[in-house]
DNA sequence: AAGTGGTCTAGACCACTAT
DNA sequence: TAGTGGTCTAGACCACTTT
């Protein structure tokens, strides 16, 4: 839909504020090629004169540009667009998200609850010593009924609050993904690695020994700044694969379309 | 010395904005555990009569917690504090940036630069007919004077421009990475797959076939929505992982880090 | 009705850059 | 000196939620 870029401006009897609509006009005419890589936008009070708005209204405007990485500002130069650049890609963890989503036949199977001493590399990264009571959790998720992710953590074995709650977990996994629930988690380190399925994944994932998959290791931390969970995810690699876009998106125009939009 | 944390305010002749200081302020204060998960912060007037600041600077502290995906808003209820989500996480590529970070041990060594006849998946990318002439080109890039990444590339032939304008592109890749120069392209769309290494690439990155590495494919377009680049990056597994943090990171706390905090 | 977030104004003052 | 971005004010009005 092309809408007339001879003379947008701002419609103060929409549904989307002033500064969301003026973001989206220069965006259109940065995406369009009006304004090239390198070029300069008009500067802050030209566009107050061009669309009527306050200064503040512009400035959150270009804010918002600056923020999604469209263009820079420098202070007593205007401001420009930027050229793409590849080392702001982000890859987020949608496809396994997607895993969580209610789903009937997304499964989580519980493969194991119970309390193990802490080995070597397990106690380093909970931070406590060898030996150590620990909550061993293995899982085995589903999605359409295909097994696709094992996942093994190690929780700290904390004797006020009964195992059983541990089960719970299965449920906390989905609020993690979801955002709701577990709310005893402040903070947590991740980081994916590429590998091979050894005969434990692949026999549980169903899969040959061998098959490229993602590591997904995680540590979480408590309020306190003390680990409280570690653990991994193996993603079978031949059903999931991260995807992520740089630049400019074409759609993601004009979202929030309302539906019983007041004129 | 421990800033006290008992009566936090702004300081108006810092050289740190006063919106920037209430986002600290705030931003502590969750961390702390004085605000928890799912509990509700001071209201915007409060804050306002708190810090002696005007509404719409507390306005815009509060919008770059929500951005940060600290807080979320509800009109009318009040503002109120995220749970930890892990679908929220990004993964960049700064693990592959700071290959191209000049460091004279970082070299990029072309393989090959050529044209081709386009064959059948390389068409489709492109958007041309199966054996249009397309450029290909083959790079080797080190790190630490180890070869760490092998970059496969199909490029639009174009007859206005020579091929020797080709062989820059491999100063173009450090500014696909770096921001600077390269502003033909507008969008980029990128998939990263866990693989293992073939033959070919196994022989150039000096490792063995077999081993488990990242397969991060790129499709660049210009400012006309045409296909312009399609290419796959080969990154050994073993020397690249990609990480992320999830939550409140225990970014600059500035003088506020607590010493020596056990049990 | 009272309180909350959400938008917006019409200026002000400052710091920086170019000429 | 003139123009640029950057911060901030002290309100206003609106929409929404709770009591």
């Amino acid at each position: 839909m092309t809408k007339t870029d001879h003379t947008p401006s701002i419609d103060r009897s929409s549904f989307e504020p002033a500064y969301a609509q003026l973001v989206n006009i220069l965006h259109g005419q940065i995406a369009s090629g009006l304004f090239r890589p390198g070029g300069r936008l008009p500067s802050e009070s030209q566009l107050c004169r061009r669309y009527q708005v306050s200064p503040m209204t512009v400035r959150r405007a270009v804010n918002i540009l600056v923020e999604q990485g469209l263009v820079s500002t420098s202070q007593g130069r205007g401001t420009f667009v930027k050229p793409m650049k590849l080392s702001t890609v982000m890859f987020g963890l949608d496809e396994l998200r997607s895993v969580f989503d209610g789903n009937a036949r997304n499964k989580v199977k519980l493969l194991e609850v119970s309390i193990v001493k802490a080995a070597e590399d397990v106690a380093s990264r909970l931070d406590l010593h060898r030996g150590a009571r620990v909550i061993l959790i293995r899982r085995l998720i589903h999605k359409e009924a295909q097994p696709i992710l094992y996942h093994r953590e190690y929780l700290v074995y904390d004797p006020t609050r009964p195992v059983v709650e541990a089960e719970m977990e299965v449920t906390a996994l989905h609020g993690l993904f979801a955002g709701t629930g577990e709310t005893s988690l402040k903070r947590g380190e991740l980081a994916i690695d590429a590998a091979v399925l050894g005969d434990e994944e692949a026999h549980l994932l169903m899969a040959p020994p061998g098959l490229p998959c993602f590591r997904l290791e995680h540590l979480f931390y408590d309020f306190d700044d003390h680990p409280l969970s570690w653990g991994v995810f193996f993603c079978r690699g031949d059903l999931i694969r991260f995807r992520a876009t740089v630049g400019l998106s074409d759609r993601a125009r004009q979202r929030g379309r309302k539906p019983g939009g007041r004129t």
